[in-house]
DNA sequence: GGAATTGTTTACGACTTTTTTACACGGAAA
DNA sequence: TTTCCGTGTAAAAAAGTCGTAAACAATTCC
């Protein structure tokens, strides 16, 4: 099935932006680029990406703010490239959530190497599992980006599929306002709990039997939302 | 489940054996050790082994077989230390399966931050559940914010939750009015003793077999409140 | 450039939670 | 018995939160 991986570079330099995708593109990669992190985010966020290669040093916010967000909806590996030598920086990233650090300048061997040994993992953990969560009359597949509802496509922005894709990684588990929205939006969202409002609604009217009742997005009032999985 | 992580840790310089020894207990790991490849085979043969520290310079044979073999019936993470940093090393230990490459000398904090990333993703493989408080005919998922009754799910308002939180994280001892509403409502609540009574009583309505009569949510007059597990 | 889609902001009614008020109960001491 | 005091319920008022629609701005797509 997984027949080109599919490879998201965030680096703002072109030059460096352009040696990377000719680099993975010769690995048989298909390659997605963004300069900002925003961008990536919002990419990474339609879904099927099964890499992220990542500068750290983006002038348009920290790079650790982008893992912690991601892994907020994926647990995709990611693999920092950095000009930072540090070590400080290096255990930074990897707690937030990265799978490997690689510092520049870095041989395009073992760039190669270490991509496929996190392909190589991410293949082996069981992604043939399911990348189709089903609930009520919905399905969705996560990887193609794809919803349907009573065997309807459904059409979700791109902000309304990443909350849903993020509800959906925590089943059952009640995600707090603050951690949708710096996950979502970012950190200085964190007090905007209306934008919440109007997303989880548009979710609730799309994929709800009655969105007056919803049986799955559920509110936890003062706290957060609750994905009810089941049904 | 998986309490104690155990790492096989390949070296034959007793001193480095040493110092990996000592850094990896630090961060509660139990410790194997093996001098020779053939030992280390045998140790991770007998299986139990979760992530695997081996140095390629080892003089009874090549790393790059041990991979090999161990791959030949382990899935399970191998992170290479070697003195060697030419880029050829690197590629053919992680196309042999390695999962990660650090080359010496490095830093203990890089070697610590490495190690948990690899064990991260090992235990994202299974399903987290999380602990649960049981008592009478009431079950608490405090991880998931779920509180259920004979099965019916019970809903709880922020305070009550709070509440309710903090009684069952200390079992059988009694709680001063003073302490809960400290840490409830804040330091400038400590003598507004009535909110305790009405919320104490909500909880009492909610999830009490006889409110009247309560089991598990017992007044101390005067002092406090405890909360009596069991039954 | 214009149309369609998406994101942001505002406003307001409905609902939930918290706080406040009122009063009844019951044991202990006078 | 009466009088306290700390306590337990109920229900009100007040404060805060939530859901929805709709207008406006930004963006994308043709």
């Amino acid at each position: 099935m997984s027949d080109k991986p599919r490879v998201l570079i965030v680096e703002d330099e072109a030059q460096i932006r352009q040696f990377l995708r000719l680099a993975l593109a010769a690995e048989g990669c298909t390659v997605l680029e963004a300069s900002r992190l925003a961008d990536g985010l919002t990419l990474a966020g339609d879904g099927g990406v099964d890499l992220v290669l990542l500068d750290l040093g983006l002038p348009d916010g920290d790079g650790i703010d982008f893992i912690r967000a991601y892994r907020g909806w994926s647990d995709g590996p990611v693999l920092i490239l950095s000009a930072r030598t540090e070590e400080r920086h290096k255990i930074d990233a990897l707690d937030a959530g990265a799978d490997d650090y690689l510092t520049k300048p870095f041989g395009i061997g073992e760039l190669h190497a270490r991509v496929r040994a996190l392909m190589r993992r991410r293949a082996r953990s069981g992604v043939a599992a399911s990348p189709v969560v089903e609930f009520g009359e919905v399905v969705v597949d996560l990887a193609r980006r794809l919803v349907t509802r009573r065997g309807e496509p459904v059409r979700l922005t791109p902000i309304e599929f990443r909350l849903l894709a993020m509800m959906l990684a925590h089943p059952g588990q009640v995600l707090t306002q603050r951690k949708l929205l710096a996950d979502i939006w970012g950190p200085s969202y964190v007090e905007s709990s209306h934008y919440l409002r109007v997303y989880v609604g548009h979710l609730r009217q799309k994929l709800e039997d009655d969105p007056t009742q919803p049986r799955h997005f559920l509110t936890e009032t003062g706290v957060g939302y609750r994905f009810q999985p089941g049904s």
